[in-house]
DNA sequence: TTGAAAGCGCTACCAT
DNA sequence: ATGGTAGCGCTTTCAA
């Protein structure tokens, strides 16, 4: 391994000139004659050396590293856009991440906040897994923090989240575009719930309606718990009305699989007898989806990235609350009945 | 924000004590009297002392950190347990992790290990987010390396790698034990193909009908790309045949999907007329499937915890090749051809 | 048991 | 344009 690392101090000597014209070398001070620079230059690649960040955080201040704290990335993989972006904003700005997930467990987090700290972090960002509100300590006041997909009651943070009452809007709107007018709803959790994710799908659906003048059938709207099964059951009841839905808007992927289950299971076909939209745009499910499902993306990865470009640039003058857009992706789940 | 840190100095002079004597409060360093380690922590929390892990790193050549780079989580999002594991055992080693997705650039990844080396992690974990061979630039043999869920061809960094031939052997024998005789195989790639996983789970396939005494059947073994689609296609024809599978193992859950759905729309029900195990327990597919579907789960977490705390205890001594049983998840997708 | 002092490798300032 | 030097905040001798 790793014979003995060189110092600043070796380069200069071999080089015969003095520390402070390697380190300006180093970090590329004009100030140095061209010559000169290519003396040093040549020893540090014939030695390999390689510069010690800590030494030079130690002396400047800087650590160059972002805390990254996540609430669950491993019970909600497709969130993990979100990591990807931030990644990506940080590679650009040249910082790396110290990534820990925090698992949900209070006391994690402010263990990792305090590691972090402890490294000299020039921010955090902190990031749920899914659209909620969140407390957060007072330790995280004495370093910029931004948070990502939850913001804190008295909005103390910048934050970002998603446009959940757009999204449920657009959705429903594509389904309508398509002269559908008996569109269901399968709310991915109780509206009474905390969560801002249902009752802002649901809002969107109401708008959504009311300016297409549908009127709002209470018997279409139902109350799913974001998986599968309960999806099937109320799907065959649904299909079961009187008059039952030529549309049906799933607020989750996973709902929808369900929803393709019972349908298919009816002998009812994709989109030929009713279509269907989803949410969250979880690739593995919508992709493999037989059809293909249309969904609303989630915009995770924009909005890691935002967090940190937010973190090194405003973070220090403002907390703006940044709502994202949840784009439509088509794909062959909804059928156009005026065609 | 942070008004001042605190140095130890302060806390010196604060506490009218030699900074050494700080110093060993804060390493808990015996040699110390009670009086005086009491006055000298009550000092500490009096300001809200933070001691600086960067000087302390300088000073004793150790960062606490170690780098953990991916190959590309976001495509491959079931495969974040790796991380999971893998930051646990930090925890517990009292690290952090450094984390990047170099997306499989290989560009980036030497970039990402030079960050990681300027920041003088302890070592490195590589990780790919599916079994396979790669070549690791000489770089990395300046650092503790190990490897997961990948190996390079000379075995020289230790690795971790789940166990393909044990998993597809597992999976058909648990056909075998619910009394199947026509068990079909849909490969996730082509048998010539570099990647481990197909090769490995047919020969495990094969070695489980031979040792049950079944002959293997040409027309049964089939060769799908991961994919639900073509899964279905060719489920499709695999029931068409002469004799039909009665059981068929599918290499990959998201075929598993494809397989499901070209049975029910065949009028087939599972596990009733045909019984179905999939590879990978990608659980937002395994747990929404409709039965449930059982599984060879990848021995993801484990993967990542083994790497941190064989990174941490034996790199140095030994290039152990470590291979990982994939367990069964008994769900709802077989029956039992003898009750 | 404790304090003083010498660095860890670097940057930045002050001379020259 | 360049060299010398003083720290950054800590740990770890060495003396006392």
């Amino acid at each position: 391994m790793d014979s003995k690392r060189y110092t600043i101090q070796d380069i200069a000597r071999e080089a015969k000139v003095g520390v402070g014209t390697v380190s300006r070398v180093l970090n590329n001070d004009p100030n140095v004659k061209e010559a000169t620079r290519l003396k040093v230059k040549q020893v540090i690649k014939r030695l390999g050396y390689q510069p010690s960040f800590t030494a030079r955080s130690l002396r400047t201040q800087k650590s160059q590293t972002i805390g990254f704290i996540a609430d669950n990335v491993a019970t909600t993989p497709f969130a993990v856009n979100l990591i990807k972006g931030a990644q990506d904003a940080a590679r650009r700005h040249g910082k790396l991440l110290l990534i820990v997930d925090a698992g949900n467990d209070p006391q994690l987090r402010e263990r990792a906040l305090k590691s972090m700290l402890e490294r000299e972090v020039e921010g955090i960002v902190y990031a749920a897994m899914f659209h909620q509100e969140v407390v957060l300590s007072a330790e995280f006041r004495s370093v910029p923090t931004v948070l990502v997909d939850c913001y804190t009651r008295d909005k103390s943070h910048p934050s970002s989240v998603p446009d959940e009452v757009q999204g449920g809007k657009d959705a429903t709107e594509e389904l309508i575009k398509n002269k559908h007018k008996r569109i269901a709803i399968i709310l991915n959790s109780e509206l009474s719930s905390p969560h801002p994710a249902a009752k802002g799908r649901y809002q969107g659906y109401c708008e959504a309606l009311e300016e297409a003048n549908i009127e709002l059938d209470p018997k279409l709207v139902r109350t799913g718990d974001g998986d599968s099964a309960l999806s099937f059951k109320i799907t065959l009841e649904l299909m079961s009305l009187a008059k039952p839905p030529t549309a049906i808007f799933c607020c989750t992927d996973r709902m929808a699989m369900g929803t393709y289950d019972a349908l298919k299971s009816l002998g009812l076909s994709i989109p030929q007898d009713v279509s269907i939209i989803g949410f969250d745009n979880q690739e593995v499910i919508a992709e493999q989806l037989h059809p293909p499902l249309s969904t609303m993306a989630l915009p995770h990865e924009k909005m890691g990235r935002w967090s940190i470009d937010y973190l090194l640039d405003k973070s220090q003058t403002s907390t703006e609350q940044h709502v994202f857009p949840c784009p439509l992706i088509k794909r062959a789940s909804i059928k156009d009945l005026g065609a």
